[in-house]
DNA sequence: TTGTACGCGTTATCAA
DNA sequence: TTGATAACGCGTACAA
């Protein structure tokens, strides 16, 4: 049988409910009682059940992170982000990894999470409306990253702007054929990412008065090989483009691959934006739009304990800008077709 | 309020411990009362309190993993198969993230997780004895990964061979004068990551003859830009290696940043090869010595759960080989070597 | 300032 | 097969 409180307040030879008052810092403790109660604390080694102390004081000191944790870097250095700030509040963090739909919204309207965590955040899965309308009534303090839903303080990077400075980048670089590879995403319209970076890209291709082809699009999913198939689907054409711009780095690498396998150097015959700026795309030399993942997780976690602070606090939007970053694999038109 | 097992009670016309035997899958329950039952949660979309059923079951359907989270890919490939692992049995997983000593000390002594989670997974922190010792008076199930102490069972990956095998392949290759550049693990001697790297570079080096130079070992920590300085200073020498073995991948890569940064070819001029086996080596053709990480994962989580089912489980020693995969970093000792 | 008794929402025990 | 009631370990009014 483990030690409670009531050892330590038999050997202070206290009640209970002083050492309880010594352990929350209470004031109204005579010091000299005090002593006695951490030396008895000390002497037995005694830490208080965190469950039971939940149990009362509704206090759980975690917070859950609903993630698809698999499927990209991009989460991990949110995670990380998020890991770093709540170490530093002395919080927990329980991953809560979604693989699939029935998974997410098991998540999203059982909340079998409640009461083990102070509140949640959730990562590039914006719930649909019955789902938010179950999370909003579950009374449960919530946070968005990378996603939007109006009644949740929500961080959205501003993807349409990234997009169009990518595709604006390859234009002015003298390219005329640009491929568009987007990755998938489900929930609102507002804020989607993928339809996000649809809408920046036509916004460039207009503006420079470039004609939008639909060949030269496709949306997939965010795997490398993914982006390995829609690149070599793309090289493969009778008129391929000359730049890709990809929506997530790993699928770039993908298309990397895609063309090395195919003989195309980069970025003498092929351009290839990425989006992400994971830690890869540095080492790989990848041009991409760099979204400022810790950041986020930081921010979300700050925001997230605002609202258990104040669970009032009506729903934010908060917006993140992206960052263009020029590395090898993006150049000049080549100035020699091939066919 | 949250509704409770009352509220169901009331309204299916049972008592609670009805409900309660319902809710755990009791079979002693009328199959009519059985179905009232149902239909009220149903209609109260009622979900048992995780925190008040822990009190009393002291189940909590969540495991620890204390892991060094930051430091290393590998890390996150481990975590991935305990995710895995963990979510076909339903399981929550807290992530308990170590940045320091001090930080580890306080969570392998005072176990502020203790009954917040059923059991623990420490990835690559070998607790020393003291720690093993108060570890194990908690009672609290814990299996080692990637870390080695005789109290508890522990997944070990043979390091000696792993490292004899890389250095060996690089002499058959050629090489005579062969780096190498560890990482720095505390704890035991026995089953030390890095202790045993440098075994095995010793076995192979003395099976072929050659001798040991202290001036082409050394020690750095985890990162990249470890990996880069160390790599920059070992070929910066007057008479620098042909070949180097290096204990991560990720430092690995830093060796070829070095080498790139100099001018240096790979595999032509140097041929470098890594540890670990992370996504990332496949992506930049870097030899390496793969760990199986992720079953690693999966397998550690099983273990625990046997552990947890019955507690007198003695102690397993559980070993894992590694197995050298050729890619394009490593080649055959250059004819003319530069002075 | 301190001790006691009660409540938190379950599971488990025991009698009915 | 069921219902009532005692734990579980802590926080917290309330009384002293």
């Amino acid at each position: 049988m483990a030690i409670t409180i009531y050892d330590v307040a038999r050997l202070a030879g206290v009640g209970i409910g002083t050492v309880s008052r010594v352990l929350n810092k209470s004031n109204s403790v005579k010091e000299s009682t005090r002593k006695k109660v951490l030396a008895a604390i000390e002497e037995l080694n005694f830490t208080p059940d965190p469950i039971a102390r939940s149990m009362t004081s509704g206090q759980t000191d975690s917070v859950g992170v609903i993630v698809p944790f698999f499927t990209r870097p991009f989460f991990i250095e949110v995670l990380r982000g998020i890991e770093s700030a709540l170490g530093q509040l002395g919080k927990e963090l329980v991953l809560y990894n979604v693989e699939n739909n029935a998974q997410r919204d098991n998540y999203f309207t059982k909340l079998p999470m409640r009461r083990k965590v102070e509140g949640i955040l959730i990562i590039s899965l914006p719930p649909d409306e019955t789902n938010a309308l179950s999370i909003k009534e579950s009374g449960m303090p919530t946070v968005l990253v990378d996603g939007y839903n109006p009644m949740f303080t929500s961080l959205v990077v501003n993807n349409i702007d990234g997009a169009y400075h990518a595709v604006s980048y390859l234009i002015k670089k003298g390219h005329r054929r640009i491929g568009f590879i987007n990755g998938i995403v489900e929930g609102n319209f507002k804020f989607n990412q993928a339809n996000d970076r649809l809408i920046g890209v036509h916004r460039a291709l207009n503006e420079a008065g470039l004609s939008f082809e639909p060949e030269l699009v496709t949306a997939i999913a965010w795997g490398r090989e993914d982006g390995k198939a829609a690149g070599l689907k793309l090289l493969n054409m009778k008129k391929p483009p000359t730049a890709i711009f990809v929506a997530s780095d790993l699928q770039a690498l993908g298309v990397l691959e895609a063309a090395k396998s195919l003989g195309i150097t980069v970025p003498e015959q092929l351009s290839i934006m990425g989006y992400d700026g994971i830690e890869l795309s540095e080492l790989l030399e990848l041009s991409t739009i760099q979204q400022p993942m810790f950041e986020m997780g930081t921010i979300a976690v700050n925001k997230l304990f605002e609202l258990i602070k104040n669970p009032d606090k009506e729903a934010e939007l908060i917006r993140f800008n992206t960052r263009l970053v020029e590395r090898k694999s993006t150049g000049a038109r080549p100035i020699a077709k091939m066919s």
